[in-house]
DNA sequence: AGCACGCCGACT
DNA sequence: GTCGGCGTGCTC
């Protein structure tokens, strides 16, 4: 009888459609590790870490092939099964490697082979020692007083975040003997909800919504927070945490990238004295493994994050909140590319939690589940509070006196509201001083050298910047190709705007917020509080400043260009920009000033800007949902696009050729293949790309064609020269 | 992806 | 005579 050996099956970190199979470690000891546990297995010449998938009995591969398991890295699973199941669900819905899709699911220092660091929640505590000494005796070392004197007070312990002291003074105190560090199991189970006393009342629709949520507390449902801007769908969220937090129960909020500021964080921790995890990109590796574990623990009890926090492993999980659900950002847009909306949606139904998906302005995909009933509506029209609802105005820039995309009929406007002492916010989605550079002699415009794209000018700085791959260099003094000197700036963007608005309004303070403006750390806190503040008359941004920031003077809005929405290849275009406007709109008026909202258009006439503008974005959703159910787009049809990417044209080409050849048999009525096409800018950071567009009436249809075929194409030739991705339910088809 | 192996060009 | 270019193949 040959001895059992147990097989253990292991996702390794690579971009492989498939597990790897190892003999299980000599020593498995008394209890065999579960599925979600890291493994040291060797890879090729390499060691890397893997997930551990399954154990079994016996493995397809021959014996003489297998190898053995080095090491098993976790005493408890790093993935407990719910994030198992729906990380694996993941990988076969986006059609990624489990492998990569498992890795990204961790952070980083999981994804090193070092065990894992504990995952309790250290504390600092005075020693018998400590308590005895006299703070006198340290005159010379006050911030090791304070700590004595602040722990004093806390007899349960502190973390070293809350000490707020570095580390060599902990050191030191407890190289005397004084404190010493403590783990907890969990952090101090303090009941701990703390409203403070800002709390507003709510309104008939506010309660309303809030009622129907808190009536579903104790399984799924998922619900679109249909809110304008200003009905205080914050205040919704607050008040549906509070109940669940009392219940020992963790809450995970998702907001975009740009959402998620200190402003937001503030809000939440005024408002609940409860350990908070943030998770953004600023954190470096250890904090956002910290930042993790204390979800995993329980310890924090509100996990507020962007997108990749949807894998935060929760212990004791009682709801999920997405606000702006609409916004793109919730959709990953290299490598593993899905979208935490989805994915939270899914993952409520799994923990059998309610969901929440709030947005002024919903997706049309949120707006057909609701309609389907798969969603429940709920609607905040009207604005909390005495703030009216904004008018909104198209300005028809035909034949008007220009001056720098500002109209006339705008600059007076801006003077009414000036004078009125009104705050203004002026959005223009381009940076930069002008999108071209032109020789005025000859007609030669400046292009990046890797890109199918125009340099953008940044006057102030002298430089010509491609904003598509990052490269910048010198403007030129003469033109490459005629030597003429007259080289000209064509366009407009808010350096030019910004430089406009200081000289016709020479006594008036301009404030730019764009990429360019707020790079450095710290600069865009600095700018949105001298916004909020009213310091800066007149506002001048990008997205940036669209998005979520309370500007309570902001009287007039206006957006200065409203048309490159309007004619693009890209089919979400006008929904999006749609939801620009709005979100602009949104910003004037918020306090008890009545707000007014100009659009600057060369088509007045243009009957989705119309619609919006006079009927509303539910009246534009529902007529662009007509028009999606007509053309037979998304949501009344699913999408996957192949992309492809190589240093020449011709192969992207080819290798999508191959795969649309292989697709072909198994087409049948409701699926198409569009393409391969070069992608709109074929030519980017030097490589050219190309796409093969894939549609289906059914999901399910969709899926079954993906799941045969792309295992296949790694007998195309060229697979191998070209770099290909696959993106399930697209939001950008560039 | 990463890494090794392998076969052809310009260097000490 | 070698260092190194990137094409090809493999990873339990």
């Amino acid at each position: 009888m040959p001895a059992k050996i147990l097989i253990f099956e292991v996702a390794v970190p690579s971009p492989l459609y498939r597990s790897f199979d190892y003999r299980a470690p000599i020593a498995t000891g008394e209890s065999p590790p579960v599925p979600g546990t890291r493994v040291l297995v060797p890879f090729g010449q390499r060691r890397v870490v893997g997930i551990l998938l399954t154990i079994k009995q016996d493995s397809d591969i021959p014996a003489g092939k297998l190898k053995d398991v080095l090491e098993v890295l976790d005493a408890k699973p790093v993935l407990g099964t719910d994030l198992m199941q729906l990380l694996s669900w993941a990988a076969r819905y986006y059609h990624h490697p489990i492998g990569e899709v498992l890795a990204a699911a961790l952070p980083v220092l999981l994804r090193k082979p070092d065990s894992c660091p504990d995952t309790h929640v250290m504390v600092w505590k005075l020693t018998d020692a400590g308590r005895q000494q006299s703070l006198q005796s340290l005159a010379r070392a006050p911030r090791q007083a304070a700590v004595l004197g602040v722990l004093t007070e806390h007899p349960q312990g502190l973390a070293r975040e809350a000490l707020s002291v570095p580390l060599e003074v902990l050191n030191r105190l407890q190289h005397r003997g004084w404190i010493h560090r403590v783990g907890l199991e969990q952090a101090p189970a303090g009941n701990i909800v703390n409203l403070s006393d800002t709390q507003h009342a709510l309104t008939v629709q506010q309660q309303s919504a809030a009622d129907a949520v808190q009536a579903c507390f104790d399984s799924f449902q998922a619900f679109l927070l249909e809110g304008v801007t200003g009905s205080g769908k914050t205040e919704v969220y607050l008040r549906l945490i509070e109940p669940l937090l009392q219940k020992q129960k963790q809450v995970l909020v998702l907001v975009p990238e740009i959402g998620l500021t200190p402003q937001l964080v503030e809000r939440f921790r005024q408002r609940f004295a409860v350990d908070i995890a943030v998770l953004h990109s600023g954190l470096n590796d250890s904090q956002r493994l910290r930042a993790w574990q204390q979800a995993a623990s329980g310890a924090a009890r509100l996990i507020l994050g962007t997108r990749s926090a949807i894998f935060t492993p929760l212990k004791n999980p009682g709801m999920i909140i997405i606000d702006e659900e609409h916004d793109t950002s919730l959709k990953q847009q290299d490598g593993f590319r899905y979208s935490a909306r989805d994915l939270a949606v899914w993952r409520a139904q799994q923990l059998n939690i309610p969901i929440l998906l709030g947005s002024a302005t919903p997706s049309l995909e949120s707006l057909y589940n609701a309609q389907q009933g798969r969603y429940q509506l709920l609607d905040l029209p009207e604005r909390a509070g005495k703030a009216l609802a904004p008018t909104m105005r198209l300005l028809d820039l035909r034949g008007q006196t220009m001056r720098d995309l500002l109209s006339a009929t705008l600059l007076d406007a801006m003077d009414v509201h000036l004078k009125k002492g009104g705050q203004i916010l002026l959005f223009l989605n381009r940076r930069g001083f002008a999108p071209v550079l032109l020789c005025h002699a000859c007609g030669w415009v400046a292009e990046c050298r890797r890109c199918d794209a125009r340099m953008t000018l940044h006057q102030r700085r002298g430089e010509l910047r491609c904003h598509h791959c990052g490269s910048q260099r010198r403007v030129d003094a003469f033109c490459p190709s005629c030597g003429s000197s007259e080289l000209l700036g064509i366009g407009e963007g808010t350096e030019r705007i910004e430089q406009a608005l200081q000289e016709h309004f020479p006594d008036i303070s301009v404030l730019r917020i764009d990429r360019d403006t707020t790079r450095r750390k710290g600069e865009l806190e600095a700018a949105l509080s001298a916004a909020e503040t009213g310091a800066a008359r007149i506002l001048l941004g990008t997205q940036m400043l669209a998005k979520g920031h309370h500007f309570p003077e902001v009287t007039l809005a206006a957006i200065l260009d409203a048309d490159q929405g309007l004619f693009s290849t890209d089919f979400r275009a006008s929904e999006r920009m749609a939801q620009l406007i709005i979100q602009v709109a949104g910003r004037a008026g918020r306090a008890e000033k009545p707000g007014e909202v100009m659009i600057q258009t060369h088509h007045p006439d243009h009957p989705l800007l119309r619609q919006l503008v006079e009927s509303g974005y539910p009246a534009f959703a529902q007529s662009a949902l007509e028009e999606r159910q007509e053309t037979l787009l998304p949501p009344y049809a699913s999408m996957a696009l192949l992309r492809a990417e190589a240093t020449s044209a011709e192969q992207p080409k080819a290798f999508l050729d191959a795969a649309r050849t292989l697709a072909e048999p198994s087409q049948s009525a409701t699926l198409q293949l569009w393409g391969p096409v070069a992608a709109p800018m074929e030519r980017r950071a030097g490589r050219y790309r190309a796409q093969l567009l894939v549609q289906a009436g059914h999901r399910n249809e969709l899926q079954q064609l993906l799941r045969q075929w792309i295992p296949r194409f790694e007998a195309i030739r060229d697979s191998r020269r070209v770099r290909w991705s696959i993106d399930v339910d697209p939001v950008d088809m560039f």
